[in-house]
RNA sequence: GGCGCCGUACCCAAGUGGUAAGGGAGCAGUCUGCAAAACUGCGAUGCAGCGGUUCGAACCCGCUCGGCGCCUCCA
């Protein structure tokens, strides 16, 4: 039974849908004026894993992910570069779609853009002004929050004290400080649309709603984000959708925890952050590598809580995933025909599974996730030891990867130990290290094979040799016991 | 000023009232010509501090200290 923890409740509660076996989910994409950062990535990472264990338990999932592709930074960096809103929007969706695309996110089942729903937008504003929860004033219109009892019940805040610690200038046409736009007039020079209230463009908050509402209908099951959008955005949704609709909104609301660098919020704002193509450029490892690495370090903290980036954190996180990839390297080998202990692994095999739906059920805990797989790798390490046949090496090996995919890992054939010729470039290039020669495969089996008859002849000294020059081509060598060798890049 | 979060071994990190998961690093072994990998053993009488509730608390309550987030765009 999955347990999640829903702000709207502030408690961990079991998961129903509203219908059987499907689950209808909105989260809050990103507004695209610029590249995605790793905190972006573990928002998409963390729903992203929720949709894929909501399938593993069989549910038929609608995921919706929206683009805010209207806003004033948009205009702002649109002008700045003297082009169209339009070529900003593009191209960093495009650079959206890759960089999480490298991360292996996957696409939700609808990804509708604000500016496609303006005629939505429009309507649910009309109706909120029809209904007396909006005023327009000007060209603008506002939502009214005191004509919405329940405001601040998802934030906790009540509106005497947002009002004592509001830092925002107060505009004098609106009624209370803290209504929020539902529609702008726009100025020249910006996008607009003509509304019954004059050109304009959408506040930032509707468009959520107008877009849920169309794809998932006016009550559905959650709703996500980053923790920053619990107030205002969310709760702005929430007074919007349900004043609107006179319905529930959404049941279940889930929230990530930030990304950190130095215990501090990684942000925009404080300069602080790095792009996701940053690192994927700065990487020693190869794409698939990197991408793997990620998800593991994003993984290694519960969803809700602050996780630090650092170089250290990946550093951890590939080593990690260095031990699993060396173990599937053996299971990869065919086995003896060694005494069948089958059963065994199979047993094995079973228990981690229900250990890791017991982690992952409750509320997506994937550092404990994490660590069944470790124990695992270990147990699995172990029965090894003894002898394990083909079939049963084949049967762990599955088991990571089915189990692994929940969680996007353990997918690669071909896994990267060392770092590349390409991460090296800068030690070369400072003369700490001389340029190393990419080496084919079997140039590799055949001094494998001359170092085996040299050990053979137990000549020590030029099997040695043979291994440094290996090495310096990035080669490791593992010898196994019946004399032959495993070699890993 | 309001709302809220966090503080567990050298590092990362679980723990949701019943006596401290897991990983990394370190040390010591086994195996090995050596190496690599793997395996075995060692590692917090204590969970920021102080009180309280309880038969029993890292977990509940109160206070203190330290760090952070939201209240303005923000994953």
């Amino acid at each position: 039974m999955l347990t999640l923890f829903n702000t709207l409740t502030g408690k961990q509660e079991p998961f129903e849908s509203i219908e059987p076996k499907q689950v209808r989910m909105y989260v809050c994409g990103v507004t695209v004026y610029d590249y995605c950062h790793i905190g972006h990535a573990r928002s998409a990472l963390v729903f992203d894993v929720l949709r894929r264990y909501l399938e593993y338990g069989g549910y038929r999932v609608e995921f919706v992910k929206n683009f805010t592709d209207v806003d004033d930074k948009i205009i702002k960096r649109a002008n700045e570069q003297g082009v169209s809103c339009e070529t900003i929007t593009s191209r960093f969706i495009d650079a959206y779609y890759e960089d999480m695309g490298k991360l292996g996110i996957e696409r939700a089942t609808k990804e509708p853009k604000a500016t496609e729903h303006i005629g939505e937008i429009i309507q649910m504003t009309e109706r909120l002004v029809g209904k007396g929860l909006a005023y327009a004033v000007g060209g603008d219109v506002y939502f009214q929050v005191e004509k919405y009892p329940a405001y601040g019940r998802l934030s906790k805040r009540k509106l005497e004290d947002l009002q004592a610690g509001a830092r925002v200038d107060i505009d004098e046409r609106k009624r209370h400080p803290m209504d929020f736009a539902l529609w702008k007039s726009s100025k020249p020079g910006e996008p607009s649309w003509p509304s019954p209230w004059g050109p304009g463009r959408p506040g930032w908050h509707i468009e959520c709603s107008a877009m849920s509402i169309k794809h998932l209908g006016e009550t559905f099951d959650i709703h996500g984000g980053g923790m920053d959008l619990i107030f205002p955005h969310h709760e702005n949704e929430i007074a919007q959708s349900c004043g609107a609709t006179g319905k529930e909104f959404a049941r279940y609301w889930i929230h990530n925890g930030f990304v950190q660098v130095n215990q501090e919020k990684m942000s925009k704002s404080l300069g602080n952050f790095f792009t996701i193509r940053e690192i994927f450029e700065k990487s020693k490892w190869s794409e698939a590598v990197t991408g793997e690495m990620l998800r593991y370090f994003l993984l290694s903290t519960q969803y809700r809580g602050p996780l630090d980036f650092s170089d250290q954190s990946l550093k951890e996180a590939k080593n990690a995933l260095n031990g699993f990839y060396d173990l599937f390297n053996r299971l990869a080998e065919t086995g003896e025909g060694v005494p069948k202990v089958e059963q065994a692994v199979r047993t094995r095999l079973d228990e981690a599974q229900r250990a890791f739906e017991a982690a992952m059920s409750n509320d997506l805990n994937t550092p404990v996730a994490l660590a069944v797989f470790q124990t695992l790798r270990s147990d699995v390490n172990k029965l090894l030891g003894s002898g394990l046949s083909t079939q049963e090496r084949q049967q762990a090996r599955e088991a990571f990867r089915s189990l692994g995919a929940v969680l996007g890992l353990f997918q690669l054939e071909r896994w990267q130990f060392g770092e590349s010729l390409k991460g090296l470039e800068s030690a070369v290039k400072a003369g700490q290290l001389t340029p190393m020669v990419e080496i084919s495969d079997e140039r590799i089996e055949q001094m494998i094979t001359e170092r085996r008859e040299a050990k053979k002849q137990r000549d020590f000294k030029l099997a040695d040799a043979i291994r440094a020059e290996l090495a310096s081509h990035g080669i490791t060598i593992e010898d196994k016991p019946d004399g032959t060798s495993r070699w890993k890049r």
